[in-house]
RNA sequence: GGGUGCUUAGCUCAGCGGUAGAGCGUCGCCCUUACAAGGCGGUGGUCGUAGGUUCGAUCCCUACAGCACCCACCA
């Protein structure tokens, strides 16, 4: 083995060895275990949520696998309509060209072959992370067995009147040209104004108010106002509800309302009701049978009487937004200069105008919430359109059958109100409940063109056809259809497709085998059922509604199972500060350039090159500089799965640290270095077991401890405490396998006593090849590595560490006896380490040992460990003081009864070492107090369980040996 | 407005009813033949504030303060 530890040198190799291996597959036998890999974006990157997620999941794969399970992790990748479209469409751009100049089949030929091309980046970053994946079943959401799901669920939902087309407002993102859904939409503060408008009442009546004031954040909205609303009990207007008022600047004339949703109290307690441009007017619209006038067309223009005419024209698809009232711009009262205007220079050009009119009363500063587009960063628009939605709210259909509340919402929420399926950290069962609780219908059209394109056709009297295609359509039929068939322009929205992974990806709903684009068996239905449900969802928060909540419902609804049994939400990633990564604020980490290194001009260079604007690239430069001095060192895959596995607790957030993965690397170069040590102690050739179980009591306490260890994570892989497992394998192996084990094998190994150092050669080899077997599903390239070698000298030349069972802590019989022997050992010699430091004796320097008290197991143990307190404590041999006798000046460490002692002699201070006791003294007079505090108190001794009684006896007792032991030494040195 | 977290050593975080822990940093001594990416030893905390429950509270309860995040939203 070479001398160091170097990643790089060790990762190259091993992944494609086991993915040729055939090691990623389910084995067949055991119990079926299987994970879903949240698909990432086809032509994304890997980021360092990505890895850290892929991370927890490997280590569970790689766990279960060693455990015996037959193990399934499901790998594929999404479509991701909106982003990869937009994408293509930056691609054009740079061409100067736009989707419309290539045409739809044009273009989405040209995204797949952007998907092509970009499509295997990810997964090969996913393989430099190690996961091992079944990538033999790699799928794409669209890919054709997917599609066929897909329409599949579609149609089905359709026929059981769970889907179902209407024209609805819903959340327009007018860049985009396309409908999101209410979660695509983030209400972001933005500082705006609130204008407040005069509204004349039409023959106002003397005596009586003849104007109202509204507030609005919107005068643009004006426009297509049908009503102004006050509340029912506000008395300063009730004498004008039902009165006309005259709408400034279109002439027409809306009644007033009355209608409990108005707040008396805010601004001026009159509102000016847009029901086709605001949710909330929307709905009061409905309650009060008010006209929709739909006063934007799709790009966010005033709509104008050419746009109305283009519009109208159309039945079906592509005529989206459609008054049901009115037929021109002209007949809604929007004057021909407001027609064709941008939504913000008409709002310019409406408050100068009502100016001019003396309508405008006030105009104050107002923080107002904007909605925003997810995708785009567009100021959504909601929009009277035609879409497509699944029902998930109604409880009957009008026919008689079940609603979508009740087919899809309610079991969904059952299951996991049942604890059918768990949330880890289970609070995350509140937020998702409470989002069904308050669930709208899903709209899941999308105006784009890459995508699943909706398997719905329409005749010229705009009757809808649904089928696999237009000759399925048309023989599903009930009525017969108008004219020529035209299939619906829209995609679905990706999520649908994601919905559905848990069983398409299985080979739902084919009856036999699945096959890719390349002719392979991708899946197999009938046999790979057994997968479902998979046992643990590991994703992030963010799409607990996105992802996790639908594929409850399509699973559910589809095969009756539940998707999966538990779900783990994983923390966010953020940087050293806490602070969110964004690469406009520079503090993004690529996951490969921590496993490769980065000098820091090719990351400077990296950092800043998508950054357009030159503020931004001058201050992400900056803070490149000042945090990587020197680049990034290559810390390697092992290392950034340690540091991600550590941060792993129940907390949301993990900030990553480089300074942490540099300690993680440090851990491995250590496990390196510990099997440099055994595989040197070793003779050549193979290792035959030694008769009997092991002599020394190192040996019998190393092998204890490694049990309990195993418990430990055992333990914690089911909880999922990652940070707690990774803990206790890094203790085991630093602190108890490294620091003592192999200190105390080598006066074993080098000793006279042949059979001890068979034996102890034997457990460290036995051990060491158990820890990286417990160790591998965390640092998979390592643990191999080194136990490629190490398997040698236990005859198991064959395979791969992947394929060795994980050590179970229940194969392991634990030596009680031995640990007590070994914690006396670990006392003495820290004591005698304690005095050396403390009184400045050089290290090399080799010092005389004096014993005096103790019992008879002291002797015994003494005289066991003779060797091993000389080397350790680098010690002449141990001398005891008979009881009585004359005692040199010495330094003493105490344990239990006994003294331990360095002889002042030339190297010690009396006065130093007279302090030291003191000190010593103090601190457990101070502990006796408060134990004696304690058991003074009548109601501790009456009311604490008894063990704990029993235990702070112990302590007292324990301490007043100590003490009385560190008293007679103070005494001795006068 | 509804919900969910967080506040513990200089920093980043575990712990969660019964002697305050880790990593990194820091200080001292050591290139001791697996490892200086190391060894040995040390320093460092009235566990956000105020009450309450309890024999006992960092841990449970209540209030408050500060910091995050999610959902909904008053024009």
């Amino acid at each position: 083995m070479e001398k160091s530890f170097e990643p790089a040198q060790i990762e190259s190799t091993w992944y494609a060895r086991w993915e040729a291996s055939g090691a990623f597959k389910p084995s067949g036998k055991g119990d079926p275990y299987c994970i879903l890999l949240p698909p990432p974006n086809v032509t994304g990157t890997l980021h360092m949520g990505h890895a850290f997620q892929q991370t927890v999941m490997d280590m569970l794969v790689r766990y279960q696998r060693m455990r015996g399970m037959n193990t399934l992790w499901q790998v594929g990748t999404d479509h991701a309509g909106i982003a990869t479209q937009k994408i293509v469409e930056n691609q054009l751009a740079v061409e100067d060209k736009t989707r419309h100049d290539l045409g739809r089949d044009a273009f989405v030929e040209r995204v797949w072959k952007w998907k092509e091309e970009s499509g295997s980046t990810i997964t090969n970053q996913m393989r430099r992370i190690g996961a091992a994946a079944d990538w033999s079943r790699e799928r794409f959401t669209m890919d054709p067995g997917l599609s066929a799901a897909v329409q599949k669920v579609f149609i089905d939902w359709y026929r059981a009147g769970l889907i179902y087309r209407g024209n609805r407002l819903v959340n327009w993102d007018p860049v985009l040209g396309t409908a999101v859904s209410d979660l695509e939409v983030n209400n972001v503060e933005r500082d705006g104004h609130m204008w407040s408008i005069r509204y004349d009442v039409v023959d106002p009546q003397p005596g009586e108010l003849d104007h109202l004031v509204v507030a609005t954040t919107r005068p643009e909205t004006m426009l297509g106002d049908a009503a102004v609303a006050v509340h029912p009990e506000d008395e300063r207007y009730k004498k004008l509800v039902g009165k006309q008022l005259r709408l400034p600047l279109t002439g027409r004339s809306i009644p007033v309302i009355e209608d409990d949703y108005v707040d008396k109290d805010f601004g001026t307690g009159c509102v000016k009701i847009t029901p086709a441009h605001d949710f909330n007017d929307y709905a009061m619209g409905q309650r009060h049978g008010l006209a929709q006038y739909n006063i934007f067309t799709l790009d966010a223009k005033i709509v104008s009487d050419k746009d109305w005419a283009v519009n109208a024209s159309k039945p079906g698809g592509s005529g989206r937004v459609r008054s049901k009232y009115f037929d021109t711009a002209t007949d809604i009262g929007i004057p021909a200069k407001y027609q064709g205007l941008d939504r913000y220079d008409a709002r310019k050009i409406v408050l100068a105008d009502l100016k001019e009119l003396d309508r405008l009363v006030e105009t104050k500063p107002h923080k107002l919430q904007v909605p925003v587009s997810d995708r785009s960063d567009a100021v959504i628009e909601p929009m009277l359109t035609d879409q497509w939605f699944v029902d998930l709210t109604s409880d009957m259909l009008a026919d008689g059958r079940p609603g979508g509340r009740q087919a899809i919402t309610q079991p969904a929420l059952d299951t996991v109100r049942s604890g059918e399926i768990k949330f880890v950290p289970e609070n995350w069962t509140t937020t998702y409940t409470q989002w069904l609780d308050n669930i709208q219908d899903w709209c899941i059209s999308r105006q784009l063109w890459w995508g699943h394109r909706i398997p719905a056709w329409y005749d010229e009297a705009g009757n809808i056809f649904v089928g696999e295609d237009e000759a399925d359509a048309r023989k599903s039929a009930t009525i017969a259809p108008v004219g020529a068939l035209r299939q619906d322009d829209d995609v679905l929205d990706t999520w649908f497709s994601s919905a559905l992974w848990p069983f398409s990806t299985l080979g739902w709903p084919a009856n036999g085998p699945v096959k890719n684009e390349r002719g392979e068996v991708v899946a197999n239905w009938e046999q790979d059922k057994i997968f479902l449900p998979s046992a643990v969802l590991v994703t992030g928060f963010d799409i607990i509604f996105f992802w996790v909540a639908r594929m409850v419902m399509a699973t559910k609804y589809f095969t009756g199972q539940v998707p999966f049994r538990e779900v783990y939400i994983n923390a966010i990633v953020r940087d050293a500060e806490g602070q969110k990564m964004s690469k406009s604020k520079g503090n993004t980490l690529d996951p490969l350039d921590l496993i490769d290194g980065i000098e820091l001009e090719p990351l400077v260079a990296k950092s800043t090159k998508s950054l357009l604007i030159p503020q931004v690239r001058e201050k992400v430069e900056k803070r490149v500089r000042k945090d990587y001095p020197d680049g990034i060192p290559a810390i390697g895959t092992d290392a950034l799965r340690f540091t991600f596995a550590a941060l792993a607790s129940y907390s949301r957030t993990i900030n990553f640290d480089i300074k942490r993965a540099e300690g993680y690397k440090a851990f491995c170069n250590k496990l390196w270095n510990a099997a440099r040590f055994v595989l040197m102690n070793l003779p050549e050739g193979e290792i035959a077991a030694p008769a009997g179980s092991p002599v020394t009591e190192a040996e019998r306490w190393i092998i204890t401890r490694l049990k309990q260890t195993l418990g430990e994570v055992e333990q914690h892989f089911v909880t999922y405490r990652f940070d707690h497992l990774a803990q206790a394998l890094y203790e085991f192996t630093w602190n108890e396998l490294c620091d003592w084990f192999l200190e105390l094998s080598k006066p074993a190994l080098n000793g006279d006593d042949a059979i001890a150092a068979a034996s102890t050669r034997h457990t460290l080899l036995v051990v060491l090849e158990s820890v990286l077997r417990a160790l591998h599903p965390i640092i998979p390239f390592i643990t191999e590595e080194i136990w490629q070698s190490v398997a040698l000298k236990l005859g198991l030349s064959e395979g791969s560490l992947m394929q060795r069972p994980w050590p179970r802590a229940d194969e392991i019989v634990a030596d009680d006896a031995a640990t007590a022997e070994i914690e006396w050992f670990k006392n003495v010699l820290s004591g005698i380490r304690r005095i050396r430091s403390e009184m400045n004796i050089s290290p090399a320097k080799a010092i005389p040992l004096l014993l005096a008290d103790g019992d008879a197991s002291d002797r015994a143990r003494v005289a066991k460990f003779a060797a091993q307190i000389a080397f350790l404590g680098r010690t002449e041999a141990p001398q005891w003081i008979n009881s009585g006798a004359d005692e040199p000046a010495a330094a003493a460490a105490v344990v239990g009864t006994l003294r331990v002692m360095i002889p002042l002699a030339g190297l010690i201070d009396l006065g130093a070492e007279k302090a030291r006791l003191a000190k010593e003294i103090t601190r457990i007079e101070v502990e006796i107090k408060k134990c004696e505090g304690k058991l003074g108190n009548a109601n501790f001794v009456a009311n604490a369980p008894a063990e704990v009684v029993t235990q702070e006896r112990q302590r007292i007792t324990d301490w007043n040996t100590t003490l009385t032991a560190l008293r007679e030494q103070a005494q001795k040195l006068g």
